[in-house]
RNA sequence: GCCGGGAUGGCAGAGUGGAUAACGCGCAGGCCUUGAGAGUCUGUGGACCUUUAGGUCCGCAUGGGUUCGAAUCCCAUUCCCGGCGCCA
């Protein structure tokens, strides 16, 4: 969320970041945002001069009592007093009730190096790596790959839990488990700390997390309880220091977060319905951190250089693209996508991405930092994730780009040593 | 799941229906000191109004209720501690 200050004394500088956007609704949003907080203004001093009058009754009371005096007409007043209060109270209520909703939903501002644009086909290539292999004979995707291979299944998954679900056998979960292993051991190197996060989370604690929106796309709820399964292990993370303070000398905390991941993925029917490319149920390892504000653009690209590194030591070709103002979602000041190669689709394919929420993140959850104990706060922290690795996709990606003329697929080298030594996965 | 105890400022901890949330620690500033420390004084949550300076309200886990008036009484929820039960 932003800062309702910020709007308040410079409403022009967030108007302008946010029609950067293209979407007319935020700059609506903000609009009936600024009449709701004028009004919420006067009407929360009206309600105070209204309890002060109270205030007055009451010690008046107080004090003729005390002298055994009687108290009844007093008594009466306070209690007219009370039923202006009680009106006065819904009044306000509602309409900081509105103002919150407004705030909680008008995303992010962005940072100045954000390609302007509707949608991800004016996502601007930062940098390339690697060479797109070439194949002399009819290559197979994915989905032949590791049916022949007998390492996934998707069509008893498809039987026991629906479409976009999958099994794992053999040298598939094998492979799982070793991108995993490897991606965690690659960020402990760097300082990291590994933290596996509960797998559901309150709602309360999820509106902080992430964007309203969703709520309804992107979240399994639990029924009958006030539980959302984790759409990755960012939320849980950010969410950890919620209402706390940080003490300065401590920052950055730098995490990775291991976990399964959940998404409804409503709204993609038709988009990658095939294969385990997009599905339901993912194992991802994140990285996150928690800074303070002078250092996030600086550690916003250490983690995109550490999620290149793994990629890198796979050997999977790939580009980076700086996302542009369309398609950066609601929470990010900047994010970049890294996409792999993926030759049964021809196309580069997005598998990690890497933001920098700033201080949006971190002021909806009430993350703030100070010098030491007893000191006055500085503010609040800043906040990044990226993807390590989900190992969903990579495995799609090795299987294509790895994948040989009989139909094995060779474990790429730095795989191996948890893969028992391994080179190929055969029939 | 059942029974009992609890939740108060950055921390510790009083306050059991009638003004100011006591004392302490920490933190910030002043005085003192060559300096540090000790000592001493003042300040130390949030919002809103007005702004040299103020003023008002809110804040005792969260949400309701009772009352002229609630940290204090009642109800619900969440979390923590102890005991019993169940259990990988």
């Amino acid at each position: 969320m932003l800062d309702i200050k910020l709007i308040r004394e410079n409403p022009v500088l967030v108007r302008n970041n946010l029609s950067k956007r293209g979407n007319l609704e935020n700059i609506e949003m903000l609009d009936k945002l600024i009449v709701l907080d004028k009004k919420w203004r006067i009407d929360l001093t009206k309600l105070n001069k209204l309890r002060h009058k109270r205030k007055v009754a009451t010690n008046e009371i107080a004090a003729l009592k005390k002298r055994k005096k009687d108290a009844k007409s007093h008594i009466e007043n306070a209690r007219k007093i009370d039923g202006q209060i009680k009106k006065s109270e819904k009044e306000v209520l509602s309409s900081k009730e509105k103002r919150t909703e407004y705030l909680m939903k008008i995303p992010n501002l962005l940072h100045d190096s954000v390609p302007v644009g509707v949608d991800e086909s004016k996502n601007v290539q930062v940098r390339k790596w690697g060479t797109i292999p070439e194949f002399d004979y009819a290559i197979k995707n994915h989905i032949e790959l590791g049916t022949k291979l007998k390492i996934i299944d998707i069509e008893r998954a498809g039987k026991v839990a629906g479409a976009r679900f999958f099994y794992l056998k053999g040298a598939g979960a094998i492979l799982d488990l070793a991108l995993t292993n490897f991606a965690l051991n690659e960020i402990i190197k760097k300082g990291y700390l590994p933290i596996e996060p509960p797998y559901l989370m309150r709602k309360e604690a999820y509106e902080g997390a992430t964007a309203l929106s969703d709520f309804e796309d992107v979240l399994y709820k639990i029924e009958q309880e006030n539980l959302y399964l984790i759409a990755t292990s960012e939320h849980p993370l950010a969410a950890m220091f919620m209402k706390e303070v940080l003490r300065e000398d401590q920052l950055p905390l730098k995490f990775a977060g291991i976990s399964t991941c959940f998404r409804k993925e409503a709204g993609t029917h038709g988009k990658d319905t095939r294969g385990i490319f997009r599905t339901h149920q993912f194992n991802k390892i994140e990285q996150f951190i928690f800074c303070k504000p002078e250092e996030s653009w600086k550690l916003h690209e250490e983690l995109i250089a550490n999620a290149e590194t793994i990629i890198k030591k796979i050997g999977m070709p790939y580009r980076v693209v700086n996302v542009c103002t369309g398609d950066i979602g609601t929470l990010a000041a900047k994010k970049y996508d890294i996409e792999v190669w993926m030759p049964a689709q021809k196309a580069y394919r997005e598998i990690v991405s890497c933001s920098n929420c700033t201080d949006y993140q971190s002021r909806r959850l009430d993350i703030r930092f100070r010098e030491k104990e007893g000191a006055p706060t500085k503010g609040f922290v800043h906040t990044l994730n990226s993807t390590a690795v989900a190992t969903g996709r990579m495995i799609v990606a090795i299987l294509e780009n790895f994948q040989q003329d009989d139909g094995s697929v060779v474990v790429p080298k730095v795989l191996r040593k948890y893969m028992g030594s391994i080179k190929k996965i055969n029939l």
